[in-house]
Formats: structure tokens, C-alpha cells, sequence
DNA sequence: TTTTACATTTTTGAATGCAAAATTTGGGAT
DNA sequence: ATCCCAAATTTTGCATTCAAAAATGTAAAA
């Protein structure tokens, strides 16, 4: 089907930044990018509107939504909600196999931190998260998170991260990955939510860096 | 702007059970009704099917969404997790003109369980429910609890109710008015996990009933 | 020189048209 | 009579077209 993979592609357009946040997403241009015609492009941006990543403006077009710092920390405080509840849940219902595939992960990244290489270690910690979530067996779930973290993927990986920090995430997961060993939902839930409540400051102060550098960047274009 | 109203239109028709779920969304006809083109239609059952108020069949059509059990299940975890981080939220940033307000809606809501109004009783309680969401002050929560209970609401309604969990329903909502009016986060958290999964509980026999009405439904039809 | 009013151009929003896929219908064979 | 296969009809998906709104550019007046 044609729109759907149009949603995709787009989407995946908007994650890499090509279009940035606030800027102006020209349908002419992008229908003769992807070979099609304006009918399909514009139902996948209304999809991606509902989803959060698209703002229409009527009769003034579509932009690549641009997030407030409150609007940030708000999709944090949502992502810190839905992490929690997946690890109770996945508490309830993971399998060994899954606990050890997520401790080989866990393993890996603490590696990265190792070797000090942050694009492999947030890698890694993303696909430890999204291993916790899928073991939580609930699909609507995965699909919501899924929806938030797209929205604040970009976010996420232009925090300044200081050596402390670091050290306290990794300490952080070693926690996780214990209170998923032992199945205990509660306390991961806890840990789960001091977590993200971490890296969600990291992130505000990312996000002020960033709003700066684009309204910079809106002033020389 | 025609597309976003037709949006409300269909989600209406859909809430309403006027078109069941699972049965066929018929594009011709509901452009006769709502005086549209298929431009328009399409566009908004596309944004409806990201809500996940629709399915898509690829050049089969459209349906109602149908949820399974399980289905139900997760969405009403998700919705757990989500009033339980909500009511977190709203401890720390309540402020005492909210907590009134909510004061007087569980009072309301008393006075109809007392007087043996259902339906009223749980339009007091999803009030309550909301209100907690909205004084969290997250509209990125708000949005996603919306969408989650509408894809709910139908089931809710047709709970069957016994006097019992009705009282442990009423006695509940005592406890987490308290823990708001104490600003007691952890507690209101616990509180509206336990909540929800007694609720939880009531809907899975409902949707047992529910379904099966579905099915005689599809076969007389 | 600046501002405002108007015309032109561009872009958005919706309707229509057309090709492909699926469902339905009718005929024939078993 | 039932089952199966093929033709006709309906419906879907996308492209194109048309109308309306906004942006832009120009010229005239203050």
C-alpha cells in the first residue's frame, strides 16, 4: 500500500531532521521526491499530525511540529509513565529467555559505556527499554511508546552527556536489570521512574541548547 | 476546516455504536450522509485509524475497529498506567480551588450511587477521572488518555454493575479523593492501580458479553 | 521614502476521473 | 442440486482538476 509507506518514509525524513522542527514541509517538493501525487501524501500527513509529528496550519500548510521545552518534559513525564507501567507489567510476565537477552543487551552497552562510545551505548539503551516494553506483552502499550519516543527521539540524543551522569545511568541500569531479574515489579517501577525523572533534566538542558540553536538557525535562513 | 470536523463527525458516529464494531465503514454512503467528497472522508478515516477507532484493510475497506479481549485488557492497563502517573503528577501541582472541584464532583458522584443512577454515577466518575488528568497539567497526557478511553468508553459503559463492586468502587474513590486532598503522590498512584484493575476485571466479563451479542449481531445480519 | 491598496502568483483544500483490485453474479460441469 | 470458474459490477486507491485562500509583488499616494 502506498500512504502507509508514505507515512514511513516521511516520518522517517522528519526523525532524521532533514525537514527540522518548525519548518515548513512543501507538498509540491516532496511529492516530486517521492514520485507521487499529492492525494497520498496529504493523508499521510494528516496520520503523522494525529501522531504529533506534523502541525497543520489552515490553510497555511503543514510543518514539522516544533516542541516547546514544556512540551518536551511533558512527552518525558509520558514516557516515564508508560516505561514504569511496562516494567510492572513485563515483571508479571517475562520470560528467562527474555531477562537473558536483556542482560546480554545490558552487557553490550555497559561495554560501549566502556569504550566510552555513546551513539552505540544509547543504542543500546534504547533497545533495552524497547526489549522491557515489548516483554510487557501488551501491544497497545508498544504502539504509545512507540508514538512518544518517536516524537522526542531527536531529543534524546543531543544531550550533553557528563561522565557523571553517564556513570549514574549505568549504575541505574544495573538496578533495572536486577529488579527484573528478581521479578520485582514494584521496585522496578521505582527505579523506572528515578530513571527517566534523570534523564529528563539531561534533556531540558539539551533542549534549551537546541532552541537557541534553531531560532539561530531560523534568524540565518 | 471540513476534514477536521468530519473527523469529529465519524469519531461520533463511532462512539455512538451506530456503526458496530467490526461491521463495514461504507465510504459511498457516508458521503451521501455527511455531504462530502471521498477526499475528505478518506483523509479523516486515516487520521481515525492512527487513533485506532478504525482498521484499514488494504483494498478491502474500512471497518469499526473490533477489539479483542485482549485488546480490551492492555488498553485498559495503558489506561492504569496513565491515570495512576496522572494523579502522581497532579499531587505535585494541584492546586486547593482543583482539589475542591474535584471535592464536589465525588460528592456528586455519591449522591447518584446513593440514589441507584448508573449512568449518572459514571458520568461523575469519568468526570473525576479527567479532571485528575487535566490537573497534572500534561497535555501530552491529556491528549493520550483521551484517545485511549474512547477507544474504551463503548465497554465501559456496558459494565454490569453489582452492588458489591459498586460500593468497593464508591469506597475507592474515597481513598484516592483523600490522597489528593494529602498531596500523597505514591499512595494516589497505588490507589488508582488497584482501582482500575478492579474496573479491569468488571469490563473482561462484559466483553465476554459483549462479544458474544457481536457475533448473534453479525450472524443475524 | 514609506505605506497602503490592488493585482498576480502560489499554495492549499476538496471534487472528480480513472485504473486496479475485490466482491458479486451467472453459467456450466459434475 | 451443488460446486467451481469466469465475467460483470462494485469498491478501493491514486492522479488530476477545479475553486478558494493566502502570500507576494507592484504601483500609487501620502
Amino acid at each position: 500500500m502506498l500512504h502507509e509507506d508514505v507515512v514511513g518514509r516521511i516520518r522517517a525524513i522528519l526523525l532524521d531532521g532533514e525537514i527540522p522542527p518548525g519548518a515548513r514541509i512543501p507538498e509540491r517538493e516532496l511529492c516530486e521526491r517521492l514520485q507521487i501525487s499529492r492525494t497520498p501524501l496529504r493523508e499521510a500527513l494528516k496520520v503523522l499530525a494525529a501522531e504529533g509529528l506534523v502541525q497543520l496550519l489552515p490553510h497555511r500548510g503543514s510543518r514539522a511540529a516544533k516542541l516547546t521545552d514544556k512540551d518536551m518534559r511533558d512527552l518525558f513525564e509520558v514516557c516515564q509513565g508508560l516505561e514504569a507501567l511496562a516494567g510492572e507489567l513485563a515483571c508479571e510476565r517475562i520470560s528467562d529467555a527474555e531477562i537473558g537477552a536483556i542482560g546480554t543487551a545490558h552487557d553490550e552497552m555497559v561495554r560501549h559505556y566502556r569504550e566510552g562510545d555513546l551513539i552505540q551505548y544509547y543504542r543500546g539503551n534504547r533497545a533495552i527499554h524497547e526489549a522491557i516494553v515489548a516483554a510487557a506483552g501488551n501491544p497497545a502499550l508498544t504502539g504509545l511508546y512507540a508514538s512518544v519516543t518517536a516524537r522526542i527521539r531527536r531529543a534524546r540524543y543531543v544531550t550533553p552527556m557528563t561522565p557523571q551522569r553517564w556513570a549514574l545511568a549505568v549504575k541505574e541500569h544495573e538496578a533495572i536489570l536486577n529488579a527484573l531479574q528478581r521479578r520485582d515489579g514494584a521496585g522496578l517501577s521505582h527505579i523506572l521512574r528515578a530513571h527517566l525523572r534523570h534523564k529528563r533534566e539531561e534533556v531540558l538542558q539539551a533542549g534549551f541548547a537546541e532552541t537557541e540553536a534553531n531560532d539561530l538557525g531560523l534568524r540565518i535562513a
